[in-house]
DNA sequence: TTACCTGCAAACTGTTTGCCGCTGT
DNA sequence: ACAGCGGCAAACAGTTTGCAGGTAA
């Protein structure tokens, strides 16, 4: 089943919009803002309206089809759901980031999951801290 | 030497509002917001002005007195640097928030150091999923 | 006396919402 | 045809900033 079938199958419709949010979160290499998708989809039709593209994510978050991630500021970043997932370290005094593996989260994942009964997902909020260089 | 001694020293002054808003975080058994701290300042002193807590809270987190943290929403909470640290868990279900030890957090903080050169803070941000309940 | 600090008002960023006409199914 | 959906403009929350006068040291 495709994605446009299943959201129809939903109740929902495909329209050229909501393919232009899922399209631009295809090009992406890495999470990218509300405000970088629309950027990117207003450059060929400008009359896509930002508040759109934050109703397709959310709704397209609602399907399973997107997530999203937080790292150190107040901006939410979005994936596919089917892209590959990982952790984030973001440097507070540099703001460089680095993706690590979720191998690394993994061992703490299962202790929040024994102690505490907790489901955690590590890769939704990045881990800050300071970078090599910047703790010196 | 006192914290007004310590402001002093550093050029600064301790004027009523800064030390309304150490009262403030002194009187908090956990992290508070801003708009916390305001309201419960404000409750004596109306003419406190909201801004003058969100300067006073910098101002404070540059001289090493308070830090923040960050839960599942887009509002910064506010501690003493000198209240004990501590993790958190967030249910991104239904919002229940439980504090754990920084000693369930610490060999993931040892590793991202070994093998990153990262020193995470762990506290600095909470761990998001979904509690017992709520994973079912 | 002299910067630092304050209250006030206004700006700002990222996001959400109400309205109403449009369009996918 | 009838929900869902889109564009537009306005509202929103949390926070930041410019200004001019006030106050700690």
């Amino acid at each position: 089943m495709t994605v446009a079938d299943d959201i129809r199958a939903k109740g929902m419709r495909m329209t050229v919009q909501r393919r232009l949010v899922l399209d631009a979160l295809r090009r992406a290499r890495h999470h990218i803002t509300a405000e970088e998708i629309a950027r990117s989809i207003r450059a060929s039709y400008p009359q896509i309206d930002p508040s759109t593209v934050y109703r397709n994510l959310e709704a397209l978050e609602r399907l399973g089809y997107v997530t999203h991630t937080h790292l150190d500021d107040r901006v939410t970043r979005w994936r596919r759901a089917d892209s590959p997932q990982h952790g984030h370290l973001v440097c507070r005094r540099c703001g460089s980031e680095e993706e690590i593996s979720m191998s690394v989260l993994a061992p703490l994942a299962k202790r929040l999951k024994g102690e505490h009964g907790f489901s955690a997902d590590l890769a939704h909020s990045a881990v800050v801290g300071l970078c090599r260089e910047c703790a010196g």
